[in-house]
DNA sequence: GAGATACTAAAGCATATGCTTAACCAATCA
DNA sequence: TGATTGGTTAAGCATATGCTTTAGTATCTC
């Protein structure tokens, strides 16, 4: 495995987890503190720690610390990574289903013309 | 942990994997068969094989088998699923920087009607 | 039927992941 | 100053992941 990961692969390993999910749907709706991402979540602070520095090195969340208190915001430019890469998978897979569209049709005519 | 992954888990734990994305990219140009798929990976077949496995327990890939050979193909409404969990974070935090936005032009507002 | 081909199944292994608990530090409050 | 609050570090543990090799089993092809 070797950690030589791509920002791709860091991107959707962070979204592969529902609680990082949800600390994502949380953070979409405004910054806010590492005890106060952590409240609503059955599990440890630590553990939360750890989520939001899987997030973090993804690029997905980015946080800065004032006196005590860490506040985490969202980078949506790490979001529109992962967007684009699914959207032009699908854009390819549309296009290829035009081309065997087109090619059926092909079929139907040169069929219609046979004897 | 304990297998309990949503279909969204599985999803984006399926394209956290450069090999497994690259089949996908292969995939979205047209079906192909195992060893087809497996001939540019530098990889053994059985470890492709566990990729594949990987990708239609996600719902991205199905497959078929047929004589001998199995023909995996793409199923593209997966992928819309990931796609649309994304947009619709992306739609919430702009949202949320519009309402941003107009508070700071309230108070800039009423800052030139004060004193 | 004897190969070759295409895939599959099983075991094993190194590393990664997702937690926990038990300290610990550094701002803030009383 | 001494307690509280907010966060951090470290260690440890169970399970998951990504491979490998070895040994199959069906299907073709000749």
């Amino acid at each position: 495995m070797l950690n030589q990961s791509s920002p791709l692969d860091l991107t959707f390993q962070a979204l592969a987890d529902p609680t990082r999910r949800a600390l994502v749907e949380r953070l979409v709706r405004g910054p806010a503190s590492v005890s106060e991402l952590a409240r609503p979540l059955d599990m440890s602070l630590p553990a939360v720690m750890q989520h939001l520095a899987v997030l973090e090195s993804s690029g997905l969340v980015r946080s800065e610390k004032v006196g005590r208190v860490r506040t985490c915001r969202i980078d949506a430019a790490q979001l529109s990574l992962a967007e684009q890469w699914i959207n032009q998978r699908r854009l390819e897979w549309a296009s290829c289903l035009d081309r065997l569209g087109d090619y059926l049709e092909t079929l139907k005519n040169n069929d219609g013309e046979e004897s």
